[in-house]
DNA sequence: CTGTTGTCCGACCGAGCGGTCGGTTACTTA
DNA sequence: TAAGTAACCGACCGCTCGGTCGGACAACAG
């Protein structure tokens, strides 16, 4: 019995918080599994008692980390109450200081290029997506109720939007030298609006 | 000497393209040399004459690829003259029948996990950013010069095309049972439209 | 003909990694 | 106290892969 009733728990944590932030420094390719069992304070045989096979470890660190961007992004969120500010909250992704950005970003792109050839990762990436899709929407939606925007299509402009912060995030992050914080947030605006604006004149 | 004097060049075409395919087909994590040494139809020895370590031949590899996409998008884009429709001109970029997308965004979000944590894949990208900004200004102007355009930043406007171009493709290849080609093609135009009426309406 | 050089082969080596397994400790239960 | 079990350790095994190296072969030079 253990000492701790949670103990599954917290060790578990441990190990998905470990394993993170080594891929978030190391990149996939580069991490093994001696690399997360030093981070995470564990030797081969304790980790292993958790977390069968390493690609069961990894799934469930980017389980892990999905839920928890969401989470945050949601959160953001519900601090602002206009719609257009809803839409535009997630500045945080390109707060360079942030540190959920900070190991978001390896992190999101080492799962992007896995995902392009294995299935189930895919699965997540779409999963995580359509979570997102279902918060924009929602706010769009509000818009409409409230008369702050009209005759948008929601469904299209949700999918448009988060794209838009994606790309202008790939940009902001792999290329910094070319794409300042200040560009990023201007020019996430204007598309957003610019967008919108679309819409409202021919739906 | 050589029997045939290109013969160094030939070989080296044949052992890239036979790189980029089965990195496209595999992930760069998943192939290996021998793969790479099948695909190309030569020995292990063979391909060393070439190419002395498996980073010098990815690196090789990358380049080339990358060199490849920007002549395709070029070309493309000199094929129209209406500066808006030069700025949208991109749209083989989400045609799932043209071979250049379809070997291009494995090699790409590959060759962008790598580049998150190695500076000189980062210069790369940065580059090959760059010499899109470059062509997509250019246009920018060009409309501007004509009266097609007015008071657009076209440094500004050039990043956010190419970031919303980039956005929207990583959506619609990671998840297209949620982003079909026709949002593509119309939320590209929407957002690219709506970015320049933006400036446009206040710079 | 002989030596040289470019081209290519494939057997081999050594490092590194994921996963295993016998063993140990500490706690619980009977 | 004895037995059982959860938690954990780390040495070890087997395999894969990148890189090396001696050699084969052809073309040319002298």
């Amino acid at each position: 019995m253990p000492p701790i009733i949670e103990l599954e728990a917290i060790r578990k944590a441990q190990i998905l918080e470990a394993a993170l932030k080594t891929i978030a420094a190391n990149g996939c390719a580069n991490v093994t599994m001696a690399d997360i069992c030093r981070a995470a304070g564990l030797s081969k045989g304790g980790l292993a008692h958790y977390y069968k096979s390493k690609n069961e470890l990894f799934l469930a660190a980017f389980e892990e980390f999905f839920k928890r961007i969401f989470v945050r992004g949601k959160i953001t969120m519900a601090q602002f109450t206009d719609p257009l500010d809803k839409l535009l909250s997630f500045s945080w992704l390109y707060n360079a200081d942030d540190p959920d950005a900070l190991l978001g970003y390896p992190v999101l792109y080492d799962f992007m290029s896995i995902a392009v050839h294995d299935r189930e990762y895919r699965r997540i990436f779409h999963d995580w997506v359509q979570n997102w899709l279902v918060l924009l929407k929602e706010a769009i939606h509000e818009g409409m109720r409230s008369g702050r925007f009209r005759g948008i299509d929601a469904e299209a402009a949700a999918r448009s939007v988060s794209a838009i912060y994606q790309g202008i995030a790939t940009r902001w992050f792999l290329a910094p030298e070319l794409h300042s914080t200040e560009w990023a947030l201007d020019a996430l605006k204007r598309a957003v609006v610019g967008l919108l604006n679309s819409y409202q004149d021919q739906p």
